[in-house]
DNA sequence: ACAGTTTCTGACATCGATGTCAAATCACAC
DNA sequence: GTGTGATTTGACATCGATGTCAGAAACTGT
């Protein structure tokens, strides 16, 4: 016999199939002594559940979606290496499916996940997360899902966040307190949502410490090392240049290191560079990035947790629990006292 | 009603379910007439197979697993990108499954996944798709698995890969051609057969061009950034230093970058570096590295193409198509003709 | 016009689990 | 020993599709 179904369970065990399901499922109402015959005899031929089966009866698929812009990124890494582990932990599977929201029919693509793989929730991960014709997709369907670092908390949904707005005051107050009065601000898309947090918190630091903000060293770029490149040279390259560059992500701080380091100019003696994110390459630079980790995969375990446990599966109309994850400010080679001219 | 099913669109067009069935599998013997009337009402109420019904009935997933050692990595990323959206065109899923060789229990997991998720096929990426404990299991199960990239083609399976050794045979050339003599070379790990084979190639240009090899020059790491800066510290510390280091993957020639940088040695001036891979990060540098673009998503992309393929489906135990992928050399910044001296 | 093919089509069983519900068993008090 | 209520257990229907197979319809060629 080549697939062990729960018949050949039961038939073994002398029960019946619906015994061994409730064993399996660990329902309770199984004597004690019932329930270990059929736990041995699970052992003993290495029973499997079909999930298939299982999905098409109980109507649950444990499957967890993921939506993501841009698989490839390294932040797409980090968040899907935590889920998949949290998932692996409570025996659910992962589908990963990129979201191209600039393409065509993506509409059509996510509806299709949601109907063909029956999902039992969804996770978003930014910045698509915070786009509500996705979100609403999702909401039609009545199916749980939970965001992933949004720009703002939705009714109909959970999310885990971090506070971007407290961690980036916390990294400019760093920068302040080094003796930087002259602090460039590198911001991220506006369709980013929690990156415009992030500029919030920049002012909130400035303003508080009473020091004005250079409205032309703010400027927006796309989160691409390129961006980081081409915006480091326009704050680098003119006359009053400023002493800090606080990036809203790790890539574009990288970006402006690099063209620091084509200009001259030195980092972090004469410039300090600092980032946000804690992306795997933040280290692979010189200096290494000072930056503000975000937890990245414990954000993304922490979404399944809530898609997974019954106490907020109940919940009719989805998960609703709002999670605010730690962040850690890592001081890393890229910063350092400012210049004292 | 909330979910349409085949009887929905069965009752609506006026056949039964199963003709219903045979228009959406596009198999043949069905009237053209019925079938644009059964096509029309499909299109009308949205209808989406059920995935499990589905699966459970003709015992096929639609599901493909990736199996990868370390999903974090902007390889996993770049072969997981391929594979999805192949997959995708396909209208297949794409489960993820890490593989931690190196913990205990990953034996039972990956079973887990054969048995419960049925998986129409598997890929396994490299370094573990050399790895004889883990493609038994599905060699085992009767799962049809292509290997990415592997150290060796196996009987049992079907692989895609890339000519390593030609490819560091080329990149070796071209260091040659830039009248460079003293090449050091950073070796990967030996588990990660393809990457033997790059030395092979370094070898065999070496060789070919007359050029003696100093053994103490070849040196073993990790794949990893930190390892790429300590054995180039290794490399550039001493005397007699080479002009060129050619690394077995794009993060330890970053390594071996950086660590030049903080010495002081210019590059491409005084000494060129060149990686392999051409990840994300060979461009996130300054210079730019000069590599192989490894098609990596291309590769996946065609594993995807292997598995679903009746073609290759049908081929009684598995698929064992073994296609060769070209790569390319790309020239970027870190290379440059060998200094005078 | 008719037997012999070939091409369509649908009735029904099936995949392997879980939900429902009623029957069987047990525990305890009187 | 019997009645009451709680706990265990299993028979059977069900989820939504596809596989099988037999019958109906449409073509052959003579």
């Amino acid at each position: 016999m080549s697939v062990i179904t729960i018949k050949d369970v039961a038939a073994r065990a002398g029960v019946s199939a619906k015994t061994v399901s409730r064993v399996i499922n660990g329902e309770a109402h199984v004597r004690p002594e019932l329930r270990e015959r059929v736990e041995r005899v699970v052992a003993e031929l290495d029973y499997r559940p079909n999930a298939f089966a299982r999905s098409l009866s109980s109507s649950r698929s444990y499957l967890l979606g993921l939506f993501i812009d841009d698989p490839v990124s390294g932040y797409a890494a980090d968040v899907q290496h935590g889920a998949l582990m949290r998932c692996r932990e409570r025996s659910y599977h992962l589908v990963v499916e990129p979201v191209d929201l600039a393409g065509a029919g993506w509409e059509g693509q996510v509806r299709s996940s949601i109907a063909a793989l029956r999902l039992d929730g969804a996770i978003i991960a930014p910045p698509i997360c915070d786009e509500a014709a996705l979100t609403a997709l999702f909401a039609e369907a009545g199916l749980p899902m939970v965001l992933v670092a949004p720009g703002s908390k939705a009714l109909s949904s959970g999310s885990v966040s971090m506070d971007d707005r407290s961690a980036a005051r916390e990294m400019t107050d760093y920068l302040l307190g080094l003796g930087h009065r002259r602090i460039a601000f590198i911001q991220g898309p506006e369709s980013h949502r929690s990156s415009v947090r992030r500029e919030d918190g920049f002012r909130d630091a400035m303003v508080q410490a009473g020091v004005a903000v250079d409205e032309n060293a703010i400027l927006r770029g796309d989160f691409t090392f390129r961006a980081g490149l081409e915006l480091g040279e326009r704050l680098l390259a003119g006359p009053d240049r400023p002493t800090a560059i606080f990036a809203a992500n790790d890539d574009m701080a990288l970006g402006a290191l690099i063209t620091a380091m084509k200009l001259g100019i030195a980092v972090p003696e004469t410039l300090s560079i600092c980032g946000f994110d804690d992306a795997a390459s933040s280290r692979a630079a010189w200096p290494q990035l000072t930056t503000i980790r975000q937890p990245k995969a414990e954000m993304a375990g922490a979404a399944v947790d809530i898609l997974v446990d019954p106490q907020f599966r109940k919940q009719a109309g989805g998960a609703q629990s709002h999670l605010l994850l730690p962040h850690e400010l890592i001081v890393r080679g890229s910063t350092a006292r400012a210049p004292a001219a």
